[in-house]
DNA sequence: CGAGATTCATGTGAAGTATACCTTTAGGCTTAA
DNA sequence: AAGCCTAAAGGTATACTTCACATGAATCTCGTA
């Protein structure tokens, strides 16, 4: 009988299916052609050309929010490049690209050294050596043949407000070092100010020439989803008005082109699962909410579980407090409460020291709003606000108590 | 009454500790000649 | 004797703790009007 029900899901899905092709719509998708970013293309194909006469060429450095199509552009001509380098090999040419902000990556220069490597072939353990050790081994590898490296490095700015700028200073003069080989490094940020930030030196060196992606319009944004939405989704399946809602949706954030794309795809996903026939403008809503819950979900859920400790106490307490109709929540408050929650849970119990730098971090990841107040002979404290909504909230809770033994 | 000192409760920086893991090295054991 | 394995020694990164000092405005204090 399960099976029945099962079957019936499975060819519902089969007949009802609006995707004529789905990965069209997901966010690791390369479009052959690039709306509206031709002028962008066409500079660092010009910064980047000099490669292809083995000649080294400036570090770049793009700028932009996300989903404003960097990342897409550098990758295109990138492929372009490796096509024309194919044809007169003369030097060997190498390209990497990573994205700084993954986790796991992120926090530290070591696992970023480290992750370099390991994209160039090579293997380091995960901790034990001595970061100087694993920057020569990266210095070696890239070394040990003549060749050039394009090291496209996404997102710094998460990564330099973690770590120091040390480390781009290291890259940057990472070129004197190398006998055979030469770098060049292009920077993205999505953080307009970040190199304002940067050590003189390092900012120099890096940019030196720098390009603008500016947001996406609606009008754009239309453009863009129209052209994938035709081969996507099967014809006349989509409601009049729903392409328009997703980009005007994207637009207000901050012109986001994959929000936009997440946005239609989702909202197909839903219709494809409510067995409607037509995409309509409701599931847009539904798709916004289910996006903006499950990035966060999935942050909550990955946290270490003292970070989840912590998160919980602020999420009872926030709701103690609302329904007390007490004031906001102070550090004190959250630590006092998740001193009892870990003792009840035969947990250990982190230092306030601690504490206070994991809520911090909570703030940077934008779940909770942070304030330092002083309160005069009351004292200093944090004023915590939990950042996201009532729904998202209850799943958070559920998550976390998922993962623990006893509540 | 008002300027400066005090005070509170925590922010924040620096240094230290525990743990997990890495490489190197030396000693012991096995193996092949 | 050469080769291999193992365990100890020596080293690092990371997450956390400990210690100590920094903050900043409400409040207190005390000299002055």
């Amino acid at each position: 009988m399960i099976n029945s029900e099962i079957d019936q899901i499975f060819d519902s899905f089969d007949k009802n299916t609006i995707f004529k092709d789905k990965s069209l719509l997901q966010s690791n998708h390369k479009p052959e052609e690039i709306l509206h970013r031709k002028e962008q293309i066409k500079q660092i194909a010009s910064i980047l050309a000099p490669i292809l006469r083995g000649e080294k060429t400036s570090n770049l450095f793009l700028y932009g929010k996300t989903g404003s199509g960097k990342t897409l552009s550098v990758q295109y001509v990138q492929e372009q490049l490796f096509k024309r380098a194919k044809e007169n090999n003369k030097y060997k040419l190498r390209i990497e690209y990573l994205n700084c902000k993954l986790k796991k990556i992120s926090d530290t220069e070591y696992r970023i050294l480290a992750e370099l490597i390991k994209k160039m072939g090579g293997n380091v353990p995960d901790t034990g050596l001595p970061t100087q050790t694993v920057y020569s081994k990266f210095i070696e590898i890239i070394d040990s043949e003549r060749q050039l490296i394009v090291l496209i490095l996404d997102e710094i700015d998460q990564t330099v407000k973690k770590i120091s700028s040390d480390f781009l200073y290291n890259l940057t003069r990472m070129n004197s070092e190398l006998s055979k080989s030469q770098i060049c490094i292009v920077g993205i940020s999505n953080d307009l100010t970040f190199l304002d930030q940067v050590d003189p030196r390092v900012k120099s060196s890096l940019s030196e020439e720098e390009i603008v992606f500016p947001p996406y319009n609606a009008l754009q944004l239309k453009d863009i989803l129209n052209n994938r939405a035709k081969l996507a989704f099967k014809e006349g399946i989509i409601e009049e008005g729903v392409i328009e809602k997703c980009a005007a949706f994207a637009a207000r954030e901050h012109g986001d082109a994959r929000r936009a794309l997440d946005l239609l795809r989702i909202a197909g996903e839903l219709t494809e699962r409510d067995n409607s026939k037509k995409i309509k403008l409701k599931y847009i809503d539904e798709a916004n909410k289910k996006i903006e819950r499950d990035k966060i979900l999935d942050v909550i859920s990955t946290e270490p579980k003292q970070f989840q400790l912590v998160l919980y106490s602020i999420i009872n307490l926030s709701e103690q407090f609302n329904k007390e109709k007490k004031g906001p929540l102070f550090t004190g408050d959250v630590y006092n409460y998740y001193q009892d929650f870990c003792l009840k849970n035969k947990t250990d119990v982190l230092t306030q020291r601690r504490v206070s730098d994991i809520i911090q971090e909570f703030d940077m990841l934008g779940i909770i709003n942070v304030r330092v107040i002083s309160k005069g002979r009351g004292g200093r404290m944090r004023e915590i606000k939990l950042a996201i909504s009532k729904s998202i909230i209850e799943k958070a809770k559920e998550i976390i108590q998922g993962g623990l033994e006893y509540i």
